[in-house]
RNA sequence: CGGGGCGUGGCGCAGCAUGGUAGCGCGGCGGUUUUGGGAACCGCAGGUCGUUGGUUCAAAUCCAAUCGCCCCGACCA
């Protein structure tokens, strides 16, 4: 992409009503705007990097075993009333009447619908275990809606749902969510902690939060320094055995870790060696539930057994907040000057600043290494403007590729070009001939595979 | 919803006390000179001062109502 063609708002100055370093990057950077408190419009910038992390959801869901479909926001206020849940939502449900005098509420979640699809279809336990989800905008008609993407009204959540015949297979749905779900922040390059949690108004028997560690955090959290430790890098996992899962998530949740919601002082003190306590703040990502049957026995979601007996199906249900998301990771990674995008994330893998715009030589060499690039699938964003060349890095820095190329007539003249780390702010130079080659080694490196 | 603050060009702000020509910085457009860390100069464009009503010869400024946005609190992916 030509950044001459591209359409990137920055802004010099700090929006007045941005509070938190990613709402405020997030401005500058051009990636968002508000349009009505707490409801923003993705720009262009903004979009490619929701886009990529709604890629990574899919995937690893899809690894997990489990099934995309996409239902609508907007939802027939019947079911909910089946659920009991018209009125004990509250005022954070978005009431809708159309032309014809019908209810319809705006969705904030879609245990109803997705129980009623199930209801529908499925009514032996040989259709189970089936877990279904869709990435898809809500509305919570938040009290306070604030930090920018944070915490939107709208905002765009994974929801999924597992049903199984019996409570042990639906605890095994659980463990191999928060395996999937460890997986995906890993990917994401965030550090998630799953922390004991209250069940809210999702209701249900147990419950995991993931939270990120960040000063901004909305969340207070205590948890054990042991689990720091922790890391999914490199792990597979078989979703099939349940053994494993089991495994897996027993040594995640085998340390001290709470929000302030469920945490107990004397456990905390008896359990975590005093050099080992933690206190601080956190960015909640996701969250897992299971419910039994809380939905299932009103909604009448029952399977016929193996013994030709009609049970309530076990669900439980897990959320990401992918827009969010956005705001957490810019949250865990920024520096004085801007965004520092973990690759997997980043709206563009590079950029390429031309530093004497006009001066044919540099040009044609920038010219020669976008088409390289781009042809060679590289995500790559080309800084054409006649700006200066302070202008282009301080644009590059905001706007935090994790690589920049610099083409300059100095470096050019010694056969050299610049590859500069974002986040470390390492400086490489390279003969022109070798600088895509040395740039997609280190794509491949941090696992982008697509630059081969 | 309770408490506090703010609405003046795309962004950041001044002007309001004591009514009388709407201003500054950044950004944008054109030009000249520049060109490795958000350039300098010259010129230009862009604002019903959130909205409605009132007071007044005259309202960004005073009064009232209303809408919107932000912050603190209770609630939440």
């Amino acid at each position: 992409m030509r950044m001459s063609r591209y359409f990137i708002p920055t802004l010099k100055e700090i929006p007045s009503d941005a509070q938190i370093a990613s709402h405020q990057l997030m401005l500058r950077a051009g990636m968002i705007k508000q349009a009505a408190s707490g409801i923003y419009s993705w720009m262009p910038l903004g979009l490619r990097v929701l886009q990529k992390i709604e890629r990574i959801v899919h995937e690893e869901q899809i690894r997990a075993g489990h099934l995309p479909l996409l239902m609508p926001t907007l939802q027939p206020a019947g079911l909910w009333r089946e659920s009991g849940r018209y009125d004990d939502y509250g005022e954070e449900m978005l009431r809708i009447t159309d032309r014809h005098n019908r209810d319809l509420v705006y969705g904030p979640t879609n245990e109803e619908l997705i129980t009623d699809i199930f209801r529908g279809h499925v009514h032996s336990y040989r259709d189970l275990p089936l877990t279904l989800y869709h990435i898809q905008w809500k509305f919570r008609d938040e009290i306070r809606p604030r930090y920018g993407v944070m915490r939107g009204r709208e905002f765009l959540m994974k929801d999924g749902y597992n049903f199984d015949v019996d409570k042990p297979s639906a605890i095994h749905s659980y463990n191999r969510h928060m395996v999937s779900y460890l997986r995906t922040y890993q990917r994401m390059g965030l550090q998630a902690i799953p922390m004991r949690a209250d069940t809210g108004p999702i209701g249900g028997s147990y419950s995991h939060e993931f939270l990120v560690l960040a000063d901004t955090g909305e969340s207070e959290v205590y948890f054990d320094s042991a689990i720091l430790d922790l890391s999914f890098e490199g792990r597979g996992v078989d979703y099939d055995s349940r053994e494993e899962c089991a495994r897996h998530v027993d040594e995640w949740t085998s340390h001290y870790a709470r929000t302030d919601e469920t945490h107990d002082p004397e456990t905390f003190e008896h359990e975590v060696p005093a050099s080992q306590r933690r206190h601080s703040r956190g960015i909640e990502v996701g969250q897992i539930f299971y419910f039994a049957t809380k939905y299932s026995a009103p909604m009448g979601a029952a399977v016929a057994n193996a013994k030709g007996e009609r049970v309530d199906v076990h669900m439980g249900s897990h959320g990401i907040g992918v827009s969010r998301l956005v705001g957490a990771i810019i949250e865990a990674s920024h520096d004085d000057r801007g965004i520092v995008w973990p690759p997997s994330v980043a709206p563009f893998q590079a950029g390429i600043v031309n530093t004497a715009s006009g001066n044919p030589m540099t040009e044609a060499a920038c010219d020669r290494l976008y088409r390289e690039l781009a042809t060679s699938g590289v995500e790559v964003l080309y800084d054409d403007r006649s700006e200066r060349a302070g202008a282009k890095f301080a644009t590059m820095e905001l706007i935090g590729l994790p690589w920049r190329i610099t083409v300059g007539p100095r470096g050019l003249k010694s056969g050299q070009i610049e590859l500069v780390d974002r986040k470390s702010g390492l400086t490489e130079s390279f003969a022109p001939d070798r600088i895509a080659g040395e740039l997609r080694d280190r794509l491949s490196a941090s696992g982008l595979a697509n630059a081969s």
